[in-house]
DNA sequence: GGTTGACCTTATAGCTACTCTAAGGTTTAA
DNA sequence: TTAAACCTTAGAGTAGCTATAAGGTCAACC
């Protein structure tokens, strides 16, 4: 199976797979005469459960550590669950600085006359104010 | 004022406020004999600006055409407004994408068994499950 | 006058996770 | 045979800094 074929079964790019490959997130696939890479069921697995953990929001590091435990007999589900959490409440503090700079700009936005006036109460606020979020 | 007294007044690091000069974000600053940076109240108003813009989640380019406005006495107030809206639509977007991301890590975390074992379900559906996020 | 430490300067590389481009080889179909 | 659609690699570009190296300057202390 060629690379574009792969691609399309496990849901990246022909780009990022070469991508994964190079930066050793992958095994690299095995090679026909022509020097075309040739995929098979398992590199597909691999692939696949790539995609997913991007997918899931974690990085190529943490990627590459679930790999590692997916591929491994003798992990222990303690270790993944505590890496999972941890990704979890990483998460979780993105979305509150998320959600405050939201109020933020819809205060902003409320503040606004929305004409065809030059004075703008956003840019009064962007150059005096403090904002008001967490972290 | 040297640059690191002026970052001290804005929130921004003197590498970032170099690094802004050199993209052609901020007027560049006028130097002393001795070659330094010399920071004056409107250079530190240009840089409170765009701490804050930055603060409030507007990218450089967005930093970039906020400024303009800010410095530009016939500008629309409509136009700043639209702005603000649309930063604060996408805004929203990566919110909820961030929150059904979170859902997942959860309903992954709940689904092991979290002990020395290693079976493990979140690996498991890693590989084998697609993914029920928004977008 | 010399030295130390804290500042300043520039240019350059590194970070994340790709994406795109260029320049070329291979395969397939018309 | 020729064109389209693949494949290959290497290298540059993206955002927004941050870090490093190699050097100049300044203020204080002895």
């Amino acid at each position: 199976m060629n690379i574009s074929e792969a691609a399309k079964h496990c849901g990246l790019s022909p780009q990022t797979i070469r991508y994964y490959e190079q930066i050793n997130l992958v095994t690299p696939a095995r090679r026909k005469d022509n020097g075309y890479r040739d995929y098979r069921k398992q590199d597909l697995e691999q692939l696949n459960f790539l995609h997913r953990a991007r997918e899931t929001g974690f990085s190529i590091e943490e990627c590459r550590e679930l790999l590692d435990l997916y591929q491994n007999p003798a992990r222990q589900s303690q270790h993944v669950h505590a890496l999972v959490l941890e990704k979890a409440e990483r998460v979780a503090t993105q979305i509150k600085h998320l959600n405050a700079m939201h109020k933020e700009l819809v205060k902003l936005a409320k503040s606004c006359q929305d004409d065809g006036a030059p004075h703008c109460a956003i840019l009064d606020n962007l150059a005096d104010h403090d904002m008001e979020t967490a972290q």
